[in-house]
DNA sequence: AGTCCCAAAAAGTCAGACTTATAAGTCACA
DNA sequence: TGTGACTTATAAGTCTGACTTTTTGGGACT
């Protein structure tokens, strides 16, 4: 997913990216493409692409007779999903973990309550099917297959929500689901009470009940929060 | 700020970007390098990186033998701040103004609530600026100087928040908040019952009571959202 | 100290030749 | 007639080298 070959100037980027965005040159550095280019053995042209790119991400900012100079974090445009991708990969990722998974507290109850009032029918019977491969791999260390059903459900509610603002969210959502499965403390099973909470809203949005699946979500991300301890007691 | 001068490849990027965002060219279809650069009369290499930061916002798609293909909506970077400000530019203004106030409503209550824990003695006073700023100039079509106020007051709510994510929203809120004073109906004052809240956000914020923050701060967005008559009744 | 001017530096631009992947058409064979 | 292998045309991809433009830092002169 991440190494697509899409010719040399995404090979630089592959390297590139992640190390900016891990703070490996700290903003205000200054890169000059010419000894980028050597070093990553790639012609000016591919390597002006490669900047234009990283440019276009607020990453850098190219200017005559200074270079290639790193933007100060701030700045970022932290939305991009490379850009997500790479700082997930890297060293803050517990930090952008939890950045995300705020984010999520914020859109999802709001997204499952507009789902609840525009889900289609064929989008009903998915969260339903979704619900109930979650409660089939929820015990035996299934936890891959969980997942799975988990990211469906998740990206089902956000596209149903009718908003391609949150639509889109899904990508990032998929991302830190997957990611607290593979990296994080979640070697057990997962809370009985989560599953549960998927499939009463489930049947929330298939009731067109919308404050009740705006409640639900704001359980389930509510528990995301707890399992970062980023909640307040 | 849309026509900063970033060379040529920035000035075909200030006309392709806003055509493709527009749907002038649909989905599926296919442009060729060669054929841009001449229409353009800048280079083939000035013409690729263009396209190269119109694939990183995944507008495009660039294969060989087929050419540049514009990707379907579904898979636009809607969050990149670039793509947003062309779509507001364009036709479809109206759509994404709706899709960015849902973003908001979603948002801005929980960003407020944590700006409650997290805002400093600074941004508190800032704060209750914003908001004094924003009661001076409710009255006598001074719709100028209260917009500059409102949208200060957002941002530093958005701050404030201490989330990353939240932060970077600033820019996308005070496109909103501009765009609805400038081409939208608002040729009257503002409503003094928003004007209030503001006031009482702000108080809320310095006595760090966010339940009473993002509960205040949901009125207003509600308010946000029935203005473009997005709230069912 | 202040101002003007120059030269160096690095990005920006261009043109042209060459390479590579691949969609699509062609043809032979079953 | 259909299928698989082969060929070809095409458009992106890459590289190189020369040239232009902007900007900054410093030096000379006041």
């Amino acid at each position: 997913m991440s190494t697509r070959g899409r010719g040399l100037h995404g090979h630089v980027l592959d390297t590139l990216g992640p190390a900016i965005t891990a703070g490996e040159y700290p903003p205000g550095s200054v890169l000059r493409t010419d000894e980028l280019a050597q070093h990553f053995e790639v012609s000016r042209s591919v390597m002006r692409e490669a900047v234009r790119v990283l440019e276009s991400m607020h990453l850098v900012e190219s200017r005559r007779r200074v270079g290639v100079t790193v933007r100060p974090k701030a700045e970022w445009n932290v939305y991009d999903p490379q850009v997500i991708r790479w700082r997930l990969a890297g060293a803050d990722r517990p930090h952008q973990l939890r950045s995300l998974t705020v984010l999520r507290s914020a859109i999802e109850p709001v997204a499952a309550g507009l789902a609840a009032q525009h889900a289609t029918a064929e989008q009903c019977a998915e969260l339903t099917e979704c619900a109930l491969g979650m409660v089939a791999n929820s015990r035996g260390h299934r936890l891959e297959k969980y997942l799975v059903h988990d990211v469906a459900f998740h990206r089902v509610v956000l596209t149903a929500s009718g908003n391609e603002m949150f639509a889109r969210l899904g990508d990032v959502v998929a991302e830190v689901l997957t990611g607290r499965t593979q990296h994080e403390v979640m070697f057990e099973d997962p809370d009985p009470a989560a599953v549960t909470l998927h499939v009463r809203l489930a049947e929330a949005v298939r009731e067109r009940d919308a404050a009740r699946a705006e409640e639900l979500t704001r359980q389930i991300t509510v528990g995301a929060l707890e399992e970062l301890d980023i909640l307040a007691p």
